[in-house]
RNA sequence: GGGCGAAUAGCUCAGCUGGUAGAGCACCUGGAUCACAACCAGGGGGUCACAGGUUCAAGUCCUGUUUCGCCCACCA
């Protein structure tokens, strides 16, 4: 047992002076790492399987949001917890180099310089790249240090280091040998800004006002015409047919015949495809298969010519004739306007439909025609889609099972190839017509490696392995995968988690992860999500320097789960104040320890009260809730489980019942053998007590947790390699339970009635008690605390049944309670608000009775709930009865 | 168009297996009592969105409606 220190606690609360501090001590301690006594151990020989979770990487160029905070409180509230359970625990850390995202900042630096990556290079942008990575990137990491979460950094992994990325291209290799991975000219999503073909996932559908042009196109024959109605009027110049729905009567004739595409004179065919919808706009569709999927589609069934009218900035091609230069949507209006001129322009209608847009820079996506690597995901899928279906991965909240089932069930392939230098270049070698799928550059002269590079996510999906080493079989292989859990947001739910699960199974033969935690996403105070552009975003530096790190984590952790979180900073105040309150309390107990070694002390000598029996069955019934509430991911509960225990049990009750016998050390050598054992049995319980809390408050509250405990006496070097609190059955004790809960009551009804007759807060007033032999009984026992308590100058009870004169009462279960005070009690007022207590007692008593007067009622509900409504219609009916005798007995005295 | 979620005190939210509606903040009253004013003591405040249904009993289960939010979707 350490000796503690109690100095420590001299200065007020200040948390900027005592975590930076802490923090650097628990990397000295080594806490972060997994335990070396436990790693020794084979793996699955010692009682528990190691604990294993994963930083979800944030990208190289990311700072601190109030979503990371939130991530990683609950991340490390869940490893300091089950590091305290005895686990060996292993918390990876790592970065995302982040194709698109770290390119976009490196590219437009180069702008402010009036540069391009062109103008460097791919060599030499790939070069500032890293520069900028090693000035710049994982600014993050040093951020989230200030939060006191225990990744072991030793272990830090970036998606572009060496290992991590030949764990990538393996795996492109391996899926491009099973057929799994394959090169094709399709339409993909195109951001014309960031000048690369882009994943479903990244492009945002966004609702809008638009039009929808209804285009006349006459026949080949000059025998008449029809319309077509289209949302991107622009794209004509590369329609090569129009369709119309085979069973639609309107125009069965028309089938096989052509018209001449106004502007451009070309001739194209009419062809039937049931993919058009007779009963949509005109029941004509333009056909544009180099530009729209679905006429992509149908150009393939129709073997239409697939003409290409922009380039990849967005703007007019060579094929547009006389709009070639022009920007997409310049085209749009300059070619609407010459159809007008022409007269084809036969109406505009407003139209609503979602357009998609690059989830980075926002630019309208453009449906592109061009050469990609795709993944085939069928095959992938259905062991993910198993995996959620039998609960071999489990979703918390639940509800999310569903969203990833029904994307996983309608799983489309995957655009892999970016166009961009950031990121893992293809390892496909071309040279004339040969290609080569390779690691290292084929042999031989003229090979060409594959300018794209691979989509972020086809990294990141890899994380839970290749984080421990994979495609090699290390002893961290071995030893730490599959990994316990992940924590992350259910907005990376496709991305991300789904993707993760496919790969785990394909490449590892086994889930990645058992459960996977969403968190809520964060919103500010009016629900807005927080962005930069709004600057809604609160800095966590300054949150952290303003309330603390163990604040923003106890209040972060509390999120509701599965709903998003309104942020307020005000609720912050709350952790504050709470560490606070603990640092006064643990001030109070060790100046009260008196320097007392507890080393020796056995819970076998001591001579528990009352008192010390209900802190001690409280404090094991606490125990349990907030472990039994981490088990299943109800943070909130678990932190309001510690924050109840702590304030409202401990400090409010039992340090003021403690006092009293804290006192016997006044004595010195006076005390008695028995009011020494007295003493020690205090100081043992409001220690042992305060220790426990310290434990279950440490993983949410790591830096104030370890200061307390380190001011205590205590066991061990750090609080974070303490046990975790087990709940005791020999300390669970209803009795004590029930009879300080009628203490409570008692101490109340006191306080209560002497606000209500207005005596000063600080004068000793004079109680009477009348009640039945036991409660008489137990009220003598507990005499000693009681008066303290309720500030009581004489404590009478009334054995004899007499009641006092004047005095106000209160009727606490069943037993009565007066302050007889004649001169300074309002009578009549007193007898009203006797008289309003009596009425609301009466509404209650009409309840029940109306129940038990229900012979459904007493046939059909569970005996034990008619049972307690009879007891409930006995004591009120008690109550009711002792204070209309309290109010008569007032009115003898009126006047 | 399909799906999911939310609606409970002034605000933010709990309320798990149906059985006397809770917390924090805010508000009101009183208090410099030697751990703590970042505190203590006491208090007021709710037709649980609406309408039906199931049940002895509904905030809780079922159906529908309204409002708000989110996700998915190739009607040009």
């Amino acid at each position: 047992m350490r000796p503690g220190n109690p100095e420590a606690l001299s200065q007020p609360y200040d948390p900027s002076r005592i975590e930076p501090t802490r923090y650097t001590w628990w990397e000295q301690q080594g806490v972060f790492q997994p335990r070396a006594d436990l790693a020794a151990q084979p793996k699955g020989t010692g009682a528990k399987a190691p604990f294993v979770i994963a930083i979800p990487p944030p990208n190289v160029t990311g700072s601190l949001t109030m979503g990371h905070v939130l991530g990683e409180s609950i991340r490390d509230t869940i490893v300091r917890w089950q590091r305290m359970e005895g686990r060996e625990t292993l918390y990876i850390p790592g970065m995302d180099h982040a194709g698109i995202a770290t390119q976009n900042v490196v590219e437009k630096k180069l702008r402010a310089e009036k540069k391009s990556r062109h103008d460097l290079g791919r060599d030499r942008f790939l070069e500032s790249v890293w520069a900028w990575k090693e000035q710049y990137g994982g600014l993050i990491f040093q951020q989230e240090r200030r939060l006191g979460t225990t990744p072991d950094w030793s272990r830090e992994r970036f998606t572009l280091d060496e290992g991590y990325s030949r764990a990538v291209l393996t795996v492109f290799k391996k899926l491009y040998d099973e057929g799994l991975v394959y090169r094709g000219r399709y339409i993909v999503n195109w951001c014309p800004r960031c000048r690369t073909a882009l994943s479903d996932e990244e492009v945002d559908m966004v609702e809008k006002d638009g039009h929808l042009w209804h285009l006349r196109y006459p026949l080949a024959d000059g025998s008449g015409s029809l319309v077509v109605a289209t949302t991107r009027p622009e794209t004509m110049l590369g329609d090569t047919a129009v369709a119309v729905n085979p069973k639609d009567p309107r125009y069965t004739k028309l089938v096989g015949r052509k018209v001449v595409l106004p502007l451009v004179r070309r001739e194209i065919p009419i062809v039937a495809d049931d993919m058009v919808d007779a009963k949509f706009g005109t029941g004509c569709v333009k056909v544009t298969p180099a530009h729209d999927p679905n006429d992509f589609q149908t150009g393939r069934r129709h073997n239409l010519p697939e003409i290409v009218v922009m380039d990849e900035d967005g703007r007019m091609n060579d094929a547009a004739g006389d709009f070639r230069g022009l920007d997409r949507f310049e085209a749009r209006q300059r070619i609407v306007a010459a159809l007008q001129d022409a007269g084809y322009l036969e109406r505009i209608d407003d139209h609503h439909n979602s357009v998609g847009h690059c989830s980075r820079c926002n630019t309208v996506i453009e449906p592109y025609l061009s050469w990609q690597w795709f993944v085939r995901m069928a095959p992938l899928a259905a062991p993910a889609l198993e995996a959620a279906k039998k609960g071999h991965v489990k979703m918390y909240p639940a509800r999310w099972k569903k969203v990833y089932l029904h994307w996983l069930e309608n799983i489309r392939d995957w655009c892999i190839s970016r166009q961009l230098w950031w990121g893992h270049r293809i390892p496909v070698w071309y040279r004339g017509d040969e290609m080569v799928v390779s690691l290292e550059q084929p042999e031989g002269e003229g090979w060409r490696q594959d300018e794209d590079v691979l989509d972020t996510w086809f990294s990141s999906w890899l994380w839970p392995f290749a984080t421990l080493g994979w495609p090699d079989e290390t002893e961290d292989l071995k030893r730490y995968y599959p990994n316990s859990l992940m924590v992350t947001g259910s907005d990376i739910i496709f991305f991300w988690v789904a993707r993760m699960i496919m790969a785990g199974y394909h490449f590892m033969g086994e889930a990645p992860f058992a459960h996977v935690y969403f968190t809520s996403i964060v919103r500010d105070a009016q629900g807005r999500k927080m962005s930069k552009s709004l600057g809604n975003s609160p800095d966590p530096l300054a949150m952290m320097e303003r309330y603390g790190a163990d604040s923003v984590r106890f209040c972060m952790v509390q999120t509701p789960t599965g709903q998003d979180l309104k942020f307020d900073e005000k609720a912050l105040e709350t952790g504050k104040f709470f560490a606070n309150k603990l640092w006064n309390a643990t001030k109070l107990v060790t100046m009260r320890l008196g320097g007392e070694d507890m080393g020796p002390v056995k819970e076998s000598q001591l001579r528990l009260t009352l008192a010390d029996r209900w802190i001690l069955s409280r404090f094991q019934n606490a125990a349990k809730d907030v472990t039994r509430n981490l088990k299943t991911y109800r943070f909130a509960e678990a932190a309001q489980a510690v924050y109840h225990f702590a304030w409202n049990e401990y400090c409010d009750w039992y340090l003021e019942m403690a006092k009293p016998r804290w006192a016997l050390a006044d004595l010195g050598d006076a005390m008695t053998p028995e009011q020494r054992v007295d003493l020690r049995t205090a100081r043992w319980v409001s220690w042992k007590v305060l220790d426990g809390v310290l434990r279950l408050l440490h993983p949410f509250m790591p830096f104030v947790s370890e200061e307390l405990w380190q001011a205590i006496p205590h066991d061990g070097e750090t609080l974070a390699h303490a046990a975790w609190p087990k709940s005791k059955k020999a300390w669970n004790d209803p009795q004590a339970e029930r009879e300080v809960a009628f203490l409570q009551a008692v101490v109340t009804a006191v306080r209560n009635l002497r606000v209500e007759s207005k005596i000063a807060p600080g004068k000793l007033v004079p109680v009477v008690i009348r009640g039945d032999a036991a409660q008489l009984e137990l009220i003598e026992k507990l005499e000693s605390q009681l008066k303290p308590l309720a500030r009581i100058e004489t404590l009478t009870l009334a054995r004899d049944g007499s009641r006092p004169g004047v005095a106000a009462s209160a009727v606490v279960e069943g037993a009565e309670v007066f302050l007889p005070l004649e001169g300074l009690i309002d009578v009549d007022e007193e007898r009203a608000r006797l008289a309003r207590e009596a009425e609301k007692l009466l509404t209650d008593l009409e309840g029940v009775k109306r129940k038990l007067r229900n012979q459904d009622f007493l046939a059909k509900a569970k005996p034990e709930i008619v049972a307690k409504e009879n007891e409930r219609l006995a004591q009120l009916e008690e109550t009711l009865e002792k204070l209309r005798r309290a109010e008569q007995s007032l009115s003898s005295f009126r006047g």
